[in-house]
DNA sequence: TTTATTAACTTTGTAATTCAAAGTACTTTT
DNA sequence: AAAAGTACTTTGAATTACAAAGTTAATAAA
């Protein structure tokens, strides 16, 4: 029995951080819009969530115009993907230990 | 893509109590001193997440003596056991999608 | 041309959560 | 009698999460 609980990342400790990523990982681009009906929090809980996985070089935001309209959306960087890829790494390893 | 961060189990969003439960799933009883060694937590911050799982009904306590010491072990009820179940298969779902 | 609407925020304030540190009760060992 | 161990409880501070309201800038409607 040995546990790692220090190798999760406290980045994805948060359902909504953690659901966020998980859309990012398999759709190149989504929209604020889109993330925000699909985890169905306030606009103002979703900017603040991008924000710290912002800082912390997980996603990218591209800002356009479709059509007329201002359009945000959002992608996972390569620190992003690898750094989550890492965290479901330890949560795997986590709930399988000692299970063999 | 459909994502159900509702059905993740807040009591299962702190690392510690992950691992609390990832433990207590796979070893029938677990003193209060292994876990805070694999824990590696503070007893007073332990006692207080062991606590909200008890609160739950997802642990049962079990004080005895062994030999003259004092020693309290805790191990997962049923609907423990059932929850942090649910929870993962909520977080494989949350993962998984649209990856095929 | 004023007014309303939409998109994506920012700000504000509150509530909840987490944690370490210190204190406690009871017992045992020295 | 003093020190140490077990399993807490209490306290207080720091961090986090969230909703609600306000903001900015652009477009669309009246």
């Amino acid at each position: 029995m040995k546990i790692f609980i220090g190798d999760l990342n406290k980045a994805f400790e948060s359902r909504v951080r953690l659901g966020m990523m998980s859309i990012l990982l398999v759709n190149d681009f989504v929209d604020f819009a889109t993330l925000k009906e699909q985890l169905q929090i306030t606009d103002g809980n979703l900017a603040s969530h991008i924000a710290a996985l912002e800082k912390l070089g997980y996603i990218e935001i591209k800002k356009q115009f479709i059509g007329k309209k201002p359009n945000t959306s959002y992608l996972a960087t390569k620190a992003g993907k690898k750094a989550f890829a890492e965290h479901l790494d330890a949560l795997e390893k986590l709930i399988k230990q000692s299970v063999e």
